[in-house]
DNA sequence: CCGTGATACCTCGAAGGTTGATGCAATCGA
DNA sequence: TCGATTGCATCAACCTTCGAGGTATCACGG
């Protein structure tokens, strides 16, 4: 079997989505394939999890989207990060990284 | 308030009690007092999450449930890992670490 | 010419866990 | 005696993910 992927646990995949945004503006299929590049394919990203996270995303100013050619000249939504989109990235990363220390104070059984 | 509480990400809870119980048996309510002690109270266990957990982890046989006196002399349920249920904390574990390297590959906008 | 795979978008119901509220009951200190 | 703590539990509302399904274009090889 391939690695045994796991599902990605609530809200993060909205994380994700802000942060390789927050480098350049990419189309959907584009910011899935990316994530999943860039993991290592140790996550994945299914379109029935992208397209509705994106419009939500939308929804609450923190992207923006706009109709343009892609590289293969084809048209695609791009999506950028607004200014708003940035602010909320520091602050899900913040609650990521304080998360992830929180589980790692807890496996190393620490007290 | 204290440092605004972000919501633990979905099945990331059942890690950590099984993670808890994996040094002693314990309790429902010394778990969360347990978990958000090490946490620095950066992860907080709310009740209506516990002991659904609980409930569930029993059920798949990972946790098996006694009913004993707790330190005050009252009764009270304690949970211990099994055999099965150390299994799964590794298996977890692992997702966690796949999941959390992913996310610092992102983060780094490493490629 | 046709089938296949990749690109690129979308929607939907089912499944599942978290939240916050609410409830009960025993105990302990003031 | 009254309030806080301990200790268990349930419930509806909410939200996200999943997997399946749908549409359409384009390039390629047979």
């Amino acid at each position: 079997m391939p690695p045994s992927r796991f599902p990605i646990p609530q809200g993060t995949l909205d994380m994700l989505i802000l942060q390789i945004l927050s480098l350049e503006p990419l189309h959907g299929y584009a910011i899935a394939q990316r994530i999943e590049l860039i993991s290592k394919h140790a996550v994945q990203v299914n379109q029935g999890s992208l397209y509705p996270a994106l419009h939500r995303l939308e929804q609450k100013r923190w992207l923006q989207a706009e109709w343009r050619p892609s590289d293969t000249g084809r048209e695609a939504k791009f999506y950028a990060l607004t200014r708003a989109g940035r602010k909320q990235l520091a602050i899900e990363k913040e609650s990521w990284e304080r998360l992830a220390g929180a589980v790692r104070l807890i496996f190393e059984g620490g007290d």
